[in-house]
RNA sequence: GCACCCGUAGCUCAGCUGGAUAGAGUAUCUGACUUCGAAUCAGAGGGUCGCAAGUUCGAAUCUUGCCGGGUGUACCA
């Protein structure tokens, strides 16, 4: 038994307690870890709930530790428990058997339903115009939507990722204009240019970066320039011309540059559906007949929109300028961006009742494939895509209002379905600090000097690239690896460096809960002491040293079976060092439900935080027991058994993580 | 105006559907490498949980009001 099987299984004791001893009926029963451990594994502040019910039922004020003591005994009876306390004003403290626990537990996988073949569900994260590199808030939403898929599969579903490209927007239209219009380039010149850059060791990705800033501040002054933009997005949206054409290379070359990045970071995809392919396969027309015949939208004939489609939103009053109905489809008879994602996400459900076409983009360095939408009907042999139970959508918090919309829209087109289908799953922006600003070359004016933070801005390029700090993360870390271990090759210490980059990376992003802004600070996020990716990577890897220096006579499955002898291990744990041990072993047996919580509050924090508590435990478990040493053979075994399943547990929380623990560091 | 988010140690942040003495990291100071790896560990100081009411056995957590900061509220995406 897992302790969340064995808490199952107290918190259905305590209900048929409640109801057979006093006939009350507890909805929810709140278990606990207690903050000692000398206070029990599980704790129930449930005497306190009855106290009330009881009152409300009978009028009879009973005493909390009078009834703690009922339910006790009806506890003391599970499988596992070894004793109950009442303790305080009336915790019941339930103690595990904790010598059988451990031999019980002591093979345990640390995520048993990982890679299990359950409901399908897509997470939709990334999407980043493809007319720049991306920059750390891109990464903040890569990082944040990759975590998540990863912690769901851990608890068994079945995920289909996907990056949405919004290949025929303003953003790209902004960039053609600028190589068009600004640098007089055909597509053969941008293709000469793509040559040389990459001669250089210079990314196309960068080059637009820089020419799209350079086209924003034209814009300011140039007019002319600015018309050639309408003209170009509607040559782009159309399709099938030279224009076109151009478009669909500087977006496909961008798109090609952020995935190198992301699988840089380890962040992979299934599919990459594409705005083209929404425009041209008519996904709107279908939608759009959808919501009309359901009455989801209405035409508005008079007013401030009249001539407008709009979808009625109450939730939101509207103000002097705007009405509150949010307009789907113009006057002028083209769909706005939240109409094209209604359908976007109806087919993400399933419920659309029209397809892409198919191609294979590529195939990574691990043998995954990635698609690609296709409008072309000539469809090769693919996966199916689509149609998941719960669609995710990792989007941040500024975008909470269209993203409101789709959700309400989609769940009026299909109430079976409703809106728990879709999730936005939002986080806040990554913001520069004025200094971080500045550290990059940017005039800040003295109004923007003293505010808290200054939002980073594809237009203006200011922004922290992600290449970049990745690059400046490797560096640091391999100056680090090079100290420690001069005598290894340049290719050893380069994978190494890259893996700590990696995590450092990837857990500072992971640290902060999704609703917090976070304020790019260099020294923080290139640190690598402390609450890190890498603290908790060190403390892995000695737990793998350990187990490289094992003797024979003490491998791990001899000593599985020595910590069969009860009596001789509760005697250890009832000994003064006996209660770290069993602490860093229960710590390390709540994986599970740590995973279960992230999943189920869409928080990968909390699995980010608990991985370095564990770390954490693992180093100070390492400090006081000299395992290897320990004289005493059923207690070396058990430490060996402890060392086992936290080093396990620690693995697999950094996997889900998607941080890789190295050979060495 | 309206909606949402934030305010917890000098700084950066956790604190789960209300529960035991409010916790980490960092910075500062002090100790620990002849040891299974010191990218580590131990100790110290540091708090009117923005303010004020309310709900109750119990509030950082829930409710209301206020103060301060942020983001939305497009026939942009």
């Amino acid at each position: 038994m897992t302790i969340t099987e064995i808490q199952k299984t107290l918190r259905d004791a305590v209900k048929s307690t409640a109801l057979a001893e006093f006939g009350v009926e507890l909805e929810t029963i709140v278990a606990e870890t207690p903050p000692k451990t000398e206070l029990g594994d599980v704790a129930f502040p449930v005497a306190f709930e009855l106290v009330k019910l009881i009152k409300q039922a009978t009028g009879e004020k009973k005493n909390p530790r009078e009834i703690a003591e009922t339910v006790k005994s009806s506890l003391e009876t599970v499988e596992f428990v070894g004793k109950v306390e009442v303790a305080g004003a009336g915790y019941l403290n339930v103690f595990f058997d904790r010598a059988r626990f451990l031999a019980e537990n002591a093979a345990s996988e640390p995520l048993p339903n990982a890679g299990k073949d359950g409901v399908k569900v897509c997470v939709e994260h990334t999407s980043v115009n493809p007319n720049k590199a991306a920059h750390i808030g891109h990464v903040r939403n890569s990082v944040l939507g990759d975590t998540f898929q990863r912690i769901l599969k851990a608890t068994g579903k079945r995920v289909e990722v996907q990056n949405y490209i919004d290949n025929t927007g303003v953003q790209v239209a902004d960039v053609v204009v600028g190589f068009l219009f600004m640098q007089q380039m055909s597509l053969d010149d941008i293709k000469l240019l793509d040559k040389e850059l990459i001669a250089e060791g210079k990314s196309f990705d960068y080059h637009c970066w820089d020419l799209y800033t350079k086209v924003g501040v034209e814009y300011q002054t140039n007019e002319e320039l600015k018309e050639k933009r309408a003209e170009v997005l509607h040559l782009v949206e159309e399709g099938g011309n030279p224009t076109a054409e151009l478009a669909d290379y500087v977006a496909t070359r961008n798109v090609e540059c952020i995935l190198d990045t992301m699988e840089r970071l380890s962040i992979l995809y299934n599919l990459l559906p594409r705005e083209s392919e929404i425009l041209h396969l008519h996904f709107w027309n279908k939608a759009f007949e959808q919501m009309k015949q359901l009455g989801v939208i209405h035409y508005e004939s008079e007013g401030k929109q009249a001539g407008c489609w709009v979808m009625p939103f109450e939730e939101h009053t509207g103000n002097e300028d705007n009405e509150g109905d949010k307009i789907l489809v113009r006057s002028n008879g083209t769909v706005t961006y939240t109409g094209k994602d209604i359908a976007y996400q109806m087919w993400k459900l399933g419920i659309l009742g029209l397809d892409f076409n198919y191609k294979h983009f590529h195939t990574y360095k691990n043998g995954q494939d990635v698609w690609i939408t296709t409008a072309d009907s000539n469809a090769s042999e693919h996966p199916p895509f689509g149609g998941g139970e719960t669609i995710y959508n990792v989007i941040d918090s500024r975008q909470s209002y269209p993203q409101d919309i789709v959700r309400k829209g989609v769940a009026a087109i299909s109430p079976e379905r409703g809106e728990k289908a879709s999730i936005h799953l939002s986080y806040e922006m990554v913001a520069l600090s004025p200094a971080a600003a500045e550290e990059l070359g940017f005039k800040l004016s003295d109004e923007d000097r003293k505010r808290p933070f200054i939002e980073m801005s594809g237009r203006k390029g200011l922004g922290v690239k992600a290449d970049d700090l990745i690059n400046r993360l490797e560096a640091n870390a391999l100056a680090e690896v090079e100290s420690r271990h001069s005598d290894s090759t340049d290719e050893v210490k380069r994978g190494i460096a890259h893996q700590l980059a990696v995590g450092a990376l990837r857990y500072f992003l992971l640290k902060f809960t999704r609703n917090t802004v976070i304020v790019f600070d260099f020294k923080e996020a290139l640190s690598f002491e402390g609450e890190t990716g890498c603290f908790c990577q060190y403390s892995a890897v000695r737990a793998n040293s350990i187990f490289r220096k094992l003797a024979e006579k003490d491998n791990i499955d001899a000593c599985r079976s020595r910590i069969a002898d009860l009596g001789g291990v509760n005697a250890i744990l009832s000994a003064e060092t006996g209660s770290d041990i069993w602490s860093m072993a229960i710590l390390a047996s709540r994986l599970e439900e740590t995973v279960e919580a992230a999943a189920n509050t869409n928080e990968p924090a909390i699995l980010a935080k608990y991985t370095f508590t564990l770390a954490k435990a693992f180093n100070l478990f390492y400090h006081n027991h000299k395992i290897l040493i320990e004289a005493d053979d059923t207690k070396r075994a058990l430490l060996i058994v402890v060392a086992d399943i936290a080093r396990r547990a620690l693995t697999s929380a950094l996997d889900t993580l998607g941080i890789e623990v190295p050979e060495k560091m």
